[in-house]
DNA sequence: CGTATGTTTGAACTGGCTCAAGATGAGTGG
DNA sequence: CCACTCATCTTGAGCCAGTTCAAACATACG
């Protein structure tokens, strides 16, 4: 994972369960936060994957990191400097900043590796366009590096969970520019496509139940929003 | 500058001066630390610019920071995750990782302060390179933000200290099309030039003592080393 | 089964890259 | 103080990857 200083995730681990945490939920288009607004939590994904964005002042958004399960995320001490969206269905756990400013004393390093972590994501943008590489190359990039950061399941075959056009976003391509590059791609078999969903290291979900692999992704007109206080109390865990 | 979280300088200076400091030098083109190097300690810019930089693996390097008089730079827990170089003569106070750690028990919030100020850095990358605008909107750009950083001084024009080539770089273009985009803003006003430097604000340097504006700044061919070790010892300050 | 959204494909255009040669000026050495 | 040298900057011309526009297609989802 790059050259970034490794985050200790377990002292991490134990250092936020000194507080009182929760889970809530969130659908695909859902926001977490948006930039200017105040900071009052840093998240961990335990499940799905969250995009960063910024709104750029032409109108356009810029997706400029894709968060996924085990990364923390939100580390921002006055105001949101950037806006958080749920890429598919999502399942993160909430720190209270407060409380860890709190208990900061006891473990000052600790969290400082918890902001680091947090900002892990801003440093390896930094990475990304390094050079003039063509649109091919940008999309290999970043499927190596999706490649060795999901390889922890074991499985094989794995299905990235985003949107050509968030891709294309992500990379600084036109969509149609990506499309291209997919196409590529395919045909020297370093990416498979099952429907709309792109698949790296194996082959495309097995033959029998794919049915059952298609998550909700798209989520055409019901955006069921969420409040984080009505699922703040669901699920209290820690503490 | 932008919306990210803003660093209350006076809390994060008092913090800083419980601790041993002290001060270094250096010139043009001169490396601070390389990327990979530990990571030992954090540094404030006291006067000159600095630039932050990775080495691609296609042997180009890419410059994604400058760091200017009154910025931190430097805060790695392990490692370092860039290069930092000289861009001009450079002073710097130096302070030591271990000992913010040791005492950022008393105020981890200045602590965390103090980071974030190092990380402002990366986080202004991101901002740059929004859309896909010309080279010339870039630059542009690039002026606007370094405009409103170096106005404090009160004096209307103000030197840019960076090369055509390191501003290239930056910016993400080749060297010829910078050229280009220089020689268009210049055209509107909106950039000036003496010599090699480029001004922007007001007017270049006063038509009398010119001569005296003209600090170093290429060093042909005297790398004039100076070790950390040799240098710390010149001026200790703080403490 | 219908529809909106996301993807694909084609074709023309264009901005930036590349190569190459010339001009400038900062720094060196006499 | 001046002439020399060489890195940096400048300018021109041709090329090509990527953009843009537009229209057809496919797929998730209702």
């Amino acid at each position: 994972m790059s050259k970034l200083a490794l985050v200790n995730d377990d002292q991490v681990g134990a250092f936020v369960q000194q507080l009182r945490l929760w889970r809530i939920q969130r659908r695909p288009g859902q926001s977490l936060y948006h930039e200017g607004d105040p900071a009052e939590f840093v998240y961990r994904v335990d499940k799905g994957w969250v995009r960063l964005l910024l709104d750029g002042e032409d109108g356009l958004r810029r997706i400029f990191a894709f968060v996924g399960p085990g990364d923390y995320f939100g580390a921002n001490l006055q105001v949101r400097d950037c806006t958080a969206e749920a890429c598919t269905d999502l399942q993160l756990t909430v720190i209270p900043v407060a409380g860890l400013l709190r208990i900061g004393r006891t473990d000052p390093v600790a969290l400082l590796e918890l902001f680091e972590a947090c900002t892990k994501h801003y440093r390896e943008r930094v990475e990304v366009g390094r050079g003039q590489p063509s649109a091919a190359e940008k999309l290999r990039a970043f499927i190596a590096r999706m490649g060795e950061r999901i390889t922890s399941g074991g499985r094989s075959g794995i299905c990235l969970p985003f949107s050509q056009v968030d891709l294309a976003n992500y990379l600084g391509v036109a969509p149609e520019t990506l499309c291209r590059a997919v196409v590529q791609l395919c045909e020297r078999g370093e990416l498979a496509r099952h429907g709309r969903r792109l698949w790296i290291g194996g082959c495309p979900p097995p033959p029998e139940n794919r049915k059952a692999s298609q998550g909700t992704w798209g989520l055409r007109r019901r955006p069921c929003l969420v409040t984080q206080e009505s699922s703040n109390a669901d699920q209290a865990i820690g503490g």
